[in-house]
DNA sequence: GTCTATAATTTGATAGAC
DNA sequence: GTCTATCAAATTATAGAC
C-alpha cells in the first residue's frame, strides 16, 4: 500500500473516531495530509469508499493484534481494548459508528457489524457455544464499548480500567 | 411550553438518535415539523442551543421516569432503557451523544456526562458508596449503553434483553 | 411568530491540465 | 498522481416584511 494511501486512513480513522463519520471531511483529511482533496479523491473515490476502508482496516488489524490462543480470552480481548483507548485516549471507532449505524451508508454499517460479531467470535473461541456463553459474549462486548464511551464522556478514564479488571467470566 | 416548540424538540431527538449531532439539520427539523428553518431558530437560536435542550430534557424525562425507591434499582434502570429501546428502536440519546464527545459543543456534551453522573447516582442510592460500589454502577451503566449499541448494530434487540435479565448486582 | 430571501461557508464530487 | 478550478447542494444563521 502507498504511503499516501496509509497517511490518508490514518488521518481518516483519527477523525472519525473523534467526531463521527458525518464530522469528518475530505478537505480535513488532505490538509492533515498535505494533499489537496481531489488527490483523496484519487485514492477513494467517494466518501463510502474511504469509510469501509477505514473501518476494514481497523477490525482487521485489531483482530490481527489478538493472541491466538490466551490462556483468558476476555483478559486478551479488554486488554486490546484498553491498550486502544489509553494510545488514543479515543472511543472504538465501531463504536462510534455503530451508534448511528443507521444513517450509514450501508457498506460502512456492515463493517461495523462485523467488528462485533468477530470479537465475540473471538471471545467464545474455537469450542462451540451454548445460549448461556453467547449471551455472556455479547455481554463482555457490549461493556468494553459502553464502558470506553461514558468513562471519557465522564473524563474518567480510570473507570474504564477497573470495567476491565471486573469483566465476567465464561459461564458453564 | 409551546406546542411547536415542543414538537421541534421531539423531532430533532428523534433525529439525533438515529444520525447524531452532525447529522441533523433545522432544515430536515423544519420539514418534520411542517414550519420553516428560520422559525425553528426563533424557538433556538443557534443549533447549540437546540442540542442542550434537547439532551437537557431527555435527560431530566429518563430520570424522572424512573421509580423513586424501588425494590431492585439495577432493575428499575435497566427496565427503562429496555423500554426506550423497545418503543423507539433507536440507541439511547446520550450514547450517540457521548461517543463524539470532544466534538460537540462543551454545553451539549455537558449534558450528556450528567446523564451518566445521574443514572450512576440513581444506582447508588441514597446510601454512601464505597469504591467497589461506584465501579459496579459504572459497569451498569456501560453494559446498558454499549449493550444498545451492539445490540442494534447487530440486528439482534433479543440480545439486549437477555443482557437486561444478566446484570451484575451491588456488590457488598 | 412565521415567512421570504439571502449571506457566508462547507460539503462531496468531477473535469481537465500537467 | 497531483494539481486548479469549479459545480451543485446543503449547512447555520440573519435581515426584514407581514
Amino acid at each position: 500500500m502507498s504511503d499516501i494511501r496509509a497517511t490518508i486512513l490514518a488521518a481518516a480513522e483519527g477523525q472519525i473516531r473523534a467526531s463521527g463519520y458525518d464530522g469528518f471531511s475530505f478537505r480535513e483529511i488532505a490538509k492533515v495530509v498535505g494533499i489537496k482533496s481531489s488527490s483523496v479523491h484519487y485514492y477513494f473515490p467517494t466518501k463510502a469508499d474511504l469509510g469501509v476502508a477505514v473501518a476494514r482496516q481497523y477490525c482487521d488489524r485489531f483482530i490481527a493484534s489478538l493472541p491466538e490462543a490466551p490462556k483468558d480470552r476476555t483478559k486478551a480481548l479488554a486488554d486490546a481494548f484498553a491498550y486502544a483507548m489509553r494510545v488514543d485516549a479515543k472511543v472504538c471507532l465501531c463504536g462510534v459508528l455503530g451508534s448511528v449505524q443507521s444513517s450509514l451508508p450501508q457498506s460502512v454499517g456492515a463493517e461495523a457489524k462485523r467488528f462485533f460479531e468477530l470479537t465475540m467470535k473471538y471471545l467464545i473461541g474455537p469450542k462451540p457455544a451454548k445460549r448461556a456463553e453467547r449471551e455472556w459474549a455479547f455481554q463482555v462486548v457490549a461493556q468494553l464499548e459502553g464502558g470506553m464511551i461514558v468513562a471519557l464522556a465522564l473524563g474518567d478514564t480510570a473507570a474504564f480500567e477497573a470495567l476491565v479488571r471486573s469483566l465476567p467470566s465464561r459461564p458453564g
